[in-house]
DNA sequence: CCATTTCGATACGGATACGTTCCGTATCGA
DNA sequence: TCGATACGGAACGTATCCGTATCGAAATGG
């Protein structure tokens, strides 16, 4: 059984002269702080190397000694920051820059669509794509660690690109009886599907050829439709 | 580290007498197996705990011991039919029954798709659904087992799918630009990507809104064709 | 200069799982 | 009936990781 199950994310006192409370804040106020201050240098390291690991291991295979080593730091260091994995590991991803995909709105909902998926291909092919099948592997059994990254990589883009798809129907470039949840869902699930079917490799025509079968003004539908013109 | 990297699919040499290879030849060709055969029941019932732990800890947490307890068996009854926890696990996903959605065609892509995407949505929401989860999960970390769980329950859906798109393509009830695979892909595609958005409860009307979205034809197109008729 | 704290390193006891080996019993084929 | 093997159960030594503690060295600020 996992020996990690429980996930504590509050932190209720601590002893530690340096800690901080999630603000690095100026060390004048408070007096005294009187010894070697903590490398903020060194907990850069250590999160990256956290999400390294991560990513070549799996959380479950995931071991805070992994990480001192990886880091080539004492395990003292990381537990006086982190108290457990959990800790560590979301701290590591709100610490890892995101996915870069932005979502701008042209007017043109083809382009902007194929912009978009073009950019979350790359994201898809380079090391945040081991990141992001990690956090698909790891979601049901670890919710805490999926919401971090849910909060982190996802909910933004998704609301963003609803709008996106509103804003086409009210322009009338979709059809007003358009699922728009449906329908900005549908490229990001394609390319996560065939990102994981076909291990990590997404095909790079995969973002024109859904643009193309669901978002092209410039051919049919897919359905053809019944009664005449 | 991951202490089971590597996984042996092929077993070499078999010392044990009751070893069979995949078949269960009949006896009376090779002389003389002395002893009390192992029992088949015994080994069903360890398969279906190997998958009840499986689906419940994941692959990683899973342990033979944990399977051994569960099926109310000693762990030597376990190393004696398979050498690792991944042969286990195949052997497992082998004899577990597949999904239970089919694929017909009846001349109606609309409704055999949603037929067969009701179906799915009913096997993701019963304990097939967690080992699909279980499998989403494991995938990158684990091809073997991926490979396993393929063969068992998704490429002989998939094959089905396309030709189902195409024979509509064909019929001239979808266009004929249609982008087969990719529209083949759709609906899986968000079935899937709506069980892990949810956690494992995919919205019952899913189907239905699919098939309205991308394979109706009592209703236009999601785009509207600039060039007016 | 010196108290204080962090640093890497390592040792520690406890826990867990591994894969093997041995019991004593049950169950088969010859 | 009897030899051979499977069976559940238990113990074994090995290995890993946990979280804590301690060490000497380095770094910092008063």
């Amino acid at each position: 059984m996992a020996p990690d199950a429980r996930v504590d994310v509050d932190v209720d006192v601590d002893p530690d002269p340096h800690a901080v409370g999630d603000d690095g804040r100026a060390p004048c106020d408070n007096g005294a702080v009187r010894g070697r201050p903590r490398s903020k240098e060194r907990e850069r390291e250590i999160l990256a190397a956290a999400i390294n690991v991560l990513v070549t291991e799996g959380y479950d295979a995931m071991t805070i000694e992994g990480v001192a080593a990886a880091a080539g730091a004492g395990k003292a260091t990381l537990y006086r920051r982190w108290r457990c994995k959990a800790d560590l590991v979301i701290d590591a991803i709100r610490a890892h820059v995101g996915l870069r995909a932005e979502i701008v709105d042209t007017g043109d909902i083809g382009a902007d669509m194929r912009s978009f998926l073009e950019q979350m291909l790359a994201d898809l092919i380079g090391p945040d794509g081991a990141l992001l099948a990690t956090f698909m592997a790891e979601r049901l059994r670890h919710p805490a660690l999926a919401e971090a990254f849910e909060a982190q990589y996802v909910s933004q883009k998704r609301s963003q690109l609803r709008d996106l798809v509103r804003r086409a129907v009210a322009r009338g470039d979709l059809s007003a009886d358009t699922d728009i949840d449906l329908l900005a869902d549908v490229g990001p699930s394609l390319m996560i599907y065939e990102f994981v079917q076909r291990r990590g490799q997404p095909r790079p025509d995969l973002p024109d050829r859904i643009v193309r079968q669901f978002f092209s003004s410039s051919r049919g539908c897919s359905t053809k439709s019944t009664s005449g013109a």
